[in-house]
DNA sequence: TATGAATGAGTATTCATTCAT
DNA sequence: GATGAATGAATACTCATTCAT
């Protein structure tokens, strides 16, 4: 009703955000972004519990205590930097699919645009989304958001394809959710979304795309 | 085959000896294996490093000396452990194959069954394979390797397709190696072999397996 | 009865009052209110120190820095919560000795029913007096005012019985000491004020007082 | 039945044991009676929890690592000291009981010695016996073994007075019963047993003791 | 060989108090 | 006067590894 509902952009379509409070004020603000950031950093460089809090509190140049005014736990501090990133994440995908939605005109054209782009969105977003995978093995406040960022992604890619559900021979939807899987799992892989043993993958990655993209197609177009 | 294999049997084809030497006598064999048995167990229980050696001790009724006798540090019990698995799996493999030589004679009967059958292998072992991915990301005593059980792996469903590459339309052999890791990829990732988000996968297992061999196969025949 | 009790009510005959200063006007007198209450609340809760000035802020609903204002330190705080008790406790008795002198003709109907009003005083503040009597074990601002209300109570209890001292044999002035220090040592033990070991006591209330009562009058009357 | 039953005094006839493994061989022993006492020490210092594990190892020698080996916690570190202190008046009461058999020939000699030598006990034990009676308002492994010494006591001092019940006018078991309660309430609460306000006692404790006497002779000789 | 007691560095968390606004 | 965000010192506990016996 009030201007409020209006001109906002829904912060945070994932049931994310109790996990630390974002002040609003300037100096309070900067602090809360100079921890963040400090942790952030550091899970990058050492991944998502190896690091201390004494560091966090020396590199973001904040004290113990306003660590724990804003997240009330060391635990909490590593979820919010990792909820941070599977809403980037979705903001990502989201964008993705409106260029692929003016772009591809069948489904020839949509298959391998979508495994190029998603593969890109997954790339950029690999380090902190290998941590967050990780974690969601044992922590339900990650598996939480990140099975809805999945759900999410799995529903986007579906209602894309089925767009060209004319082109496409049997059962459309399940073969939709079938191709959304494999292209998932592949990239994933590829990207070490869970950490493999083969990290330094020596496969080429863009003849996989390429394969892959072709393998979907002509699966999705093969009359039953 | 070769010469290896006549005179003694072929324990390892991993290099993954230097881990732990294996004692060859009675009383330190058997009290090797208590440790060794108490370590896996515990392993499977709490993940690769969520057990203490006095645990190890107590459980496997050994000292703690008498483990740093045998493996120079906790982490190498743990690659001792793993790499075992890893054996495990190259020998359910080399059975597998041999099982689908007799069975497939063409495109159409091998790659459905190589699905299941590799699904069944990948399954029977994951608990412990998880623990070697995982660790794999940052130990290079597991990755090291892990890379060779996964080059096999490659290197003999490969083999096995390129038996059929007559049905193969187009380069074969890239389309045999693309298939490999998509398939690969696949069922890691439905068996949480990288610890996903998603865990509590809810997808179906069945229908997924048939859909990736029937996508497989379209690829595979589809002529350029 | 002095100069001291015409003039204004005699609040606090305790040397207490350097332990925050009571504000005279409304607002500020009702956020003192509100904090000294919720300290209270507090103490009783979870024992004299086992809140956080926090949880005063809190439920008292007055900023962290107010309650700073009246009191220098969450010590003063604590102290005057006690001290507040204390005074309580003067009055009560106080209350309890006018009672007495109207009702009780001789030795034989003062001492039980002096047994039974101390108790029933005691009873009713054994919380807050539980936590002084801890505190006063080492903080003398605590210790000071402590004493002097046992100091007002013994001389209370001396004066009332020897009003009877005709029928005290031998040192009455002795003997009423003597007899107030076990009554009170008694009533406290039973009240568990010093935190016994065997808190949840079996032994029987109301016997006890009786008996006491028959002990101290027997003592009492004894003739040398 | 072997010689273990018949040579060994039974160690703790108390259920404390259980609170941290006294390693029974030299070395090992020696350290843990240096552990053992360096926090006996610092408890008479600063009451039985104003110390530091750190302060523990630096003054008896050990390291923090050797603690954890023999008490699991800081908390059975302090209850480990305190039980030993209530094994010792355990034992100290027994030897005064026995004493006092030989000694006392009739109630108007036992009364007065028992009032003496039971203050003398609890003088003794008084700094680890205040703050076993501290921590047993809140730890239950401290006020269960504390409950049984309280019973021994009273039933010991229940069964020496009762010998003379032929002295002890009317209910001979209620009188005794009464009489060892306010013996050791006016002792403990003269010991200050329960942290009380007026800790620095001035009123003199031999007259006290002498008038606790009579009283109580006065009380159980007095007829119905 | 075998034992297992001893070591001690390393870290998340709490909360009274201050002081800029 | 009033606020409440920021501070940071202080402390119990774990466990891989060693080495005297």
């Amino acid at each position: 009703m009030s201007s409020q509902s209006t001109k906002r952009k829904p912060r945070s379509p994932l049931a994310v955000e109790q996990v630390g409070r974002v002040p609003q004020q300037g100096r309070s603000k900067a602090s809360y972004e100079r921890m963040f950031a400090a942790a952030r950093t550091l899970m990058l460089e050492r991944g998502d519990e190896e690091f201390t809090l004494i560091e966090v509190s020396q590199r973001g140049n904040v004290s113990i205590g306003s660590i724990y005014l804003r997240f009330e736990s060391k635990d909490n501090l590593v979820r919010a930097v990792i909820c941070e990133a599977l809403e980037e994440i979705v903001s990502a995908e989201e964008a993705m699919f409106e260029r692929l939605a003016d772009e591809a005109r069948d489904l020839g054209e949509f298959v391998p645009r979508y495994v190029n782009d998603y593969a890109e969105v997954l790339r950029v977003n690999a380090p902190l989304l290998r941590l967050a995978m990780r974690r969601a093995a044992f922590d339900p406040l990650i598996s939480a958001p990140g099975k809805q960022v999945a759900d999410r992604s799995a529903a986007g890619a579906n209602r894309a394809m089925l767009r060209f559900s004319a082109e496409i021979g049997g059962d459309a939807a399940l073969k939709a959710d079938s191709v959304y899987h494999i292209i998932f799992a592949t990239l994933a892989r590829e990207l070490s979304l869970g950490s493999t043993a083969e990290s330094a993958r020596n496969y080429d990655w863009e003849p996989l795309k390429r394969e892959l993209a072709r393998m979907c197609l002509a699966y999705l177009r093969q009359q039953p």
